[in-house]
DNA sequence: AATCCGGGGTA
DNA sequence: TACCCAGGATT
């Protein structure tokens, strides 16, 4: 058997049941594709499922307003996938009559649409013979030729995307892709995989040379940035305020409450004079305290924010808030939600 | 070519 | 901790 007959044989007896696996529209393929990108299929699910619930079709997508796609995306993280994914569909649906372009190339055109989500929507949706080269068909490609080029290097991604096109079965690309990523994510893991019963153990050349847990080889760097956070939860009886992210930063597009970032922790009496606060309070007399004393650590996987949340109530009320009843309705990232949850205006 | 962009699971 | 996940856009 060839390296593809095994891996599309793997497959058809150990896929697992997924809803993205029982359709060939290329909407929901689509859907499916951009909302897995750097994503466990595990944690994608669920959301994969509630879209599909509200949105049926690319055209009630494109019908939606962007708060409501956020307010759905809301805590699958890389937040410019929802915002891509709805201007595509208003693209698809309002510009391109409903059709999703049919071709690889075409694809690729489309924003938020990479070369692997193209080729995976090309061969899924259309069959078209474009082989996917995602984190699993890395893994699995330099671990079964022992290949030590960097897979995030210029010359892995071309040598890896030129292997992955000599390797695709052109009679059924759509199950070969599927069951060759199917395969790095079940058997061929990258921690711990399942080498004693894989039907590719007697060719395996890092399993020959005990390279399993050296490949794929990648570059990387683990700069982290520390952020200081402070919000200010100004409350009156029924209001509170949010603001939405403007600038290009993370969480863009998402709501939070007044934000105060510095480099270094911050006093109550700091908080009080900076001029952000001021303008936000004006003269009005207030009472101010820190809801938690410790720093609350938010890790995303390039940054880590140290989060202070200090409650202020300001005597004369608030003016030009929102309804702290509303506050469920707006996208936030997980740390203002998790803190909502717990504070329970 | 490097850097940015989330959140969660695993060993 | 460190690494990884059905990557893409920007600089």
């Amino acid at each position: 058997m060839t390296f593809s007959e095994t891996i599309t044989d793997w497959y058809r007896q150990n896929k697992r049941d997924l809803p993205w696996r029982k359709t060939t529209d290329p909407y929901k393929i689509w859907l499916s594709e951009i909302m897995l990108q750097q994503t466990r299929v595990e944690q994608g699910l669920p959301y994969y499922k509630e879209f599909v619930r509200a949105f049926p079709t690319v055209h009630d997508l494109a019908e939606a307003t962007e708060e409501k796609v956020l307010k759905m995306w809301q805590g699958l993280g890389y937040y410019s996938r929802a915002r891509n994914l709805h201007y595509t569909a208003k693209h698809i649906a309002f510009e391109n009559n409903g059709k999703f372009p049919d071709s690889y190339k075409s694809l690729l055109k489309l924003k938020g649409v990479g070369d692997y989500t193209a080729s995976a929507i090309a061969s899924i949706a259309f069959k078209e013979a474009s082989p996917v080269v995602d984190g699993n068909v890395y893994r699995v490609l330099a671990r079964y030729f022992g290949i030590d080029t960097p897979i995030n290097s210029a010359r892995g991604i071309r040598y890896f995307k030129e292997l992955a096109q000599e390797l695709i079965d052109k009679t059924d690309p759509a199950t070969y892709n599927q069951g060759i990523m199917e395969f790095g994510a079940i058997q061929c893991k990258p921690k711990s995989p399942v080498c004693g019963e894989c039907p590719l153990n007697t060719s395996c050349v890092a399993l020959k040379d005990q390279l399993v847990d050296k490949l794929p080889v990648k570059i990387r760097n683990t700069k982290i940035r520390h952020r200081y956070f402070n919000y200010l939860i100004i409350e009156d009886k029924d209001h509170t305020v949010l603001f939405q992210r403007k600038e290009k930063d993370i969480w863009q597009h998402l709501y939070e409450f007044p934000l105060i970032e510095t480099e270094a922790p911050m006093t109550e009496d700091m908080v009080t004079t900076h001029p952000k606060f001021r303008k936000l309070i004006g003269d009005s007399r207030f009472q101010i305290s820190l809801y938690n004393k410790d720093h609350i650590v938010h890790k995303l996987s390039h940054q880590h924010i140290f989060a202070s949340f200090w409650v202020v109530s300001p005597r004369d009320g608030i003016s030009d808030g929102i309804l702290k009843s509303e506050i469920k309705a707006y996208p936030v990232p997980v740390l203002i939600a998790n803190f909502v949850q717990e504070y329970e205006f």
